[in-house]
DNA sequence: CGCCGTCCGTGCGCTACCACACATATGGTA
DNA sequence: TACCATATGTGTGGTAGCGCACGGACGGCG
């Protein structure tokens, strides 16, 4: 990980950027650049933090490491929110691992200055309380999802929510990956992406994923994903 | 719901007998009574409380109901905690239903009542938020658990997490329902709750299901029960 | 006592997904 | 250009859970 100076904009994460004007710039000396690559930890289940993170290209995925090394994501944040939320909620650590899902930049607060923002009890303890909110929902739902759908219908969730938080059609991701973060078998994705392909809601070649039909991948989804989504809009709206 | 004299002791539930004795005085006026019985509907999804619920010996599930009619859960609640983090967490609502899976009293408190208690920022405050980190624990582990972990495993979590909220050993509980709580077939908990049966787990007649062997229980669950109880003691321990 | 609604057990065929094995293709690098 | 690590495609066989159908058993109630 560096701190640079070429990273983005603080106001590219849109929490920050819906913050009224003074608690902005009152919050922006405390805010320094970071820029992550991918596969990155950006905390180790149950390690105390030093920072939390606002993405502001980058999308981290919330995993959890099963005890015979298997894995499944569940939560998701990008540019519409932040990594941490244990530092204000008071528990400090949380039992799962934060991975860089895509490659990116994001800006960092140290914990002791979150803290005493968030004992302020003003517009930016209210946008953290929200944005907490909506990953409880994205994180119930994707229990469910979990339950009751089929990998392609989770595939396609998987891959809106994605393409939510990137300015680009084109996600870097392996077939691979995306198995470790569904929960599923590699052959299982290669098998629902091949079916989404032939449809044309998408095309790949190693590691590249495009999103040609977005409204295509709409109509696909389950539910779940329209759940979330509209809580999302709900809440930070 | 009635509200009645005869319902319990607000220090029953556990995370109001663990605040300060002079914030237990202060919340206590604003504290009435509420019985609840069997498949009760605390909250529909998407609606507006009026009112935040601490259990005392009632459990509520928080169910996901699905447009095509199937369920799952996706917590559940009883004395060491509370329902309705919505209405501090500044959503108002959330997209699901909270059930009463097991009868019994809780006390409530004005939704206004509890934002202005929020709103000071003290022990209360406090409480809730570590609350929530919780329930945001046992949230994403029951995603986890959903994508990896088989139906009898996790019908022995479930056996735990409810034998965790009550005093008694039997569940009154019919298979039927259970698996709406899982969101698996009712055939499926049949088998499930019959192999745990032979094995001298638990016993069961029409509806009720006795607790035989905690300990067994408790080898025969996966770990994502010990992951969801650690960080419960620990945040609200 | 007899009836009936509720709850639980079981069988059958089916599908989705798994585990493992291996073939093929691609793109970077020597 | 040849090579190689990585990414993707495919086949075989096994299993968990599903949908459906029906049988049995318990227990409350007239």
């Amino acid at each position: 990980m560096h701190t640079t100076k070429q990273a983005h904009d603080p106001a590219d994460n849109k929490l920050l950027a819906s913050l009224p004007q003074e608690d902005y710039e009152r919050i922006l000396p405390h805010l320094s650049p970071v820029a992550f690559s991918l596969g990155e930890v950006v905390y180790e289940s149950g390690a105390r933090m030093e920072h939390i993170y606002f993405p502001t290209t980058a999308i981290i995925s919330l995993l959890y490491m099963m005890e015979n090394g298997s894995s499944a994501e569940m939560g998701i944040a990008g540019k519409e929110g932040l990594v941490g939320v244990a530092l204000f909620m008071g528990g400090g650590t949380m039992p799962n691992r934060a991975v860089v899902q895509s490659a990116g930049g994001a800006v960092r607060m140290r914990a002791s200055v979150l803290q005493d923002e968030f004992a302020q009890g003003g517009a930016f303890q209210r946008r953290l309380l929200r944005y907490t909110q909506a990953l409880l929902t994205q994180m119930s739902q994707t229990a469910v999802c979990n339950r009751l759908h089929a990998i392609e219908q989770q595939l396609c969730r998987w891959l809106l929510l994605s393409h939510d938080r990137l300015d680009s059609d084109e996600l870097v991701m392996t077939q691979e990956l995306i198995a470790n973060m569904l929960g599923v078998r590699r052959e299982g994705v290669t098998a629902a992406a091949g079916r989404l392909q032939e449809q044309g809601l998408i095309s790949y070649v190693r590691g590249r994923i495009r999103i040609l039909d977005r409204p295509g991948l709409e109509a696909a989804v389950c539910e779940c994903y329209g759940v979330v989504k509209d809580e999302y809009d709900r809440l930070l709206g």
